[in-house]
DNA sequence: GAGACTATTATTAGAAA
DNA sequence: TTTTCTAATAATAGTCT
């Protein structure tokens, strides 16, 4: 038996839905208030995680972190700040490169009106004809090669799947099992 | 202010070593107690860890401490996939418009080349003389820059960029934080 | 740290919004 | 799912062991 309220209730699984529910708001409520107060009171770091049977997660944590905590709190922070990191990174190259590009189509653009005033109006493509065929090939050529190059670089550097170790080795030897306080 | 017993007691960290001691040890004993009754009840499963002022950790869970936590990483796992998917995109992008710039640098020099042929074994730019010198300038001198900026991230890969707004669309609702029962 | 005692306060079951 | 109300039950501060 347990609980405060008008009346005792057994201490197995409420299979009323309903009743469930309530008593989960209720309970969750009252579990994370008494382990804010423990914090607060005791100054100890606290962590719960709990998964309700519609598999929907609710956490609660203190501020400060250590150990088994850091796995929890931790491992989403660092995601994100790995994430925020990479794609500043990203951001900033695409960035730089977008704005070279620009700079190369306005440089060419340039040099290719005054070629075509000296070509008598003509694009150097026009006055040229499907001639330099051999150079072209070879551009073709580098333009891949380039290409494999890139994509060598991001999945070295963005190897966010692949590489799975945000996980600080823990030691969780000293962690107690669930203690029978159901018995009592 | 808060708890039950004989006098209300301030909602703040005890100073008295002794009287923390015994708070700790009778609010971590009730605190498991109430997360083993709302497990029981509600079919949760659950854990609970916290780091005594001393460093001693204190845990408990259900089914077990390890499988909850797997639950939750596993969690952390489907924001990852997001984040993959994200960079993924942003890379595509960057290698779209990379290509695009080296295209751009490649038909602007093969023109290049070209004009230099038809001046006489000049560039462009000694061509023209002073003129357009402003524009040409402030080209060449971004060039350089950008080349700069590009060899220095090639040889670091971790270079820390500026600014960013991107914002990827992570649902990380499910982590509370702690909730401000301590003000109520 | 953990128990026992007990006056006192906190939590909560039930019902309904 | 959370909240309100209220009666009933549970948790615990203080003190001692």
């Amino acid at each position: 038996m347990a609980t405060a309220g008008r009346k005792k209730i057994e201490l197995k699984r409420i299979e009323n839905e309903r009743q469930r529910g309530v008593a989960l708001s209720k309970r969750h409520s009252g579990l994370f208030k008494k382990a804010a107060e423990l914090a607060t009171l005791c100054g100890v770091q606290i962590v719960i995680i709990l998964h309700t049977i519609g598999g929907k997660p609710l956490s609660f944590g203190t501020p400060t972190i250590q150990y088994v905590i850091d796995k929890f709190n931790n491992a989403n922070q660092y995601v994100q700040t790995l994430v925020n990191f990479q794609l500043q990174k990203l951001n900033s190259e695409f960035d730089d490169v977008n704005e070279k590009s620009i700079n190369e189509r306005k440089r060419g653009q340039v040099i290719e009106e005054s070629l075509k005033v000296l070509l008598g109006g003509k694009t150097y493509e026009e006055y040229m004809g499907g001639l330099d065929i051999h150079e072209l090939r070879q551009l073709k050529r580098k333009r891949e090669q380039q290409k494999r190059n890139l994509e060598q670089k991001h999945n070295l550097n963005c190897g966010l799947s692949s590489s799975s170790n945000y996980e600080h080795e823990v030691d969780l030897s000293h962690i107690e099992g669930p203690k029978d306080y159901l018995k009592l």
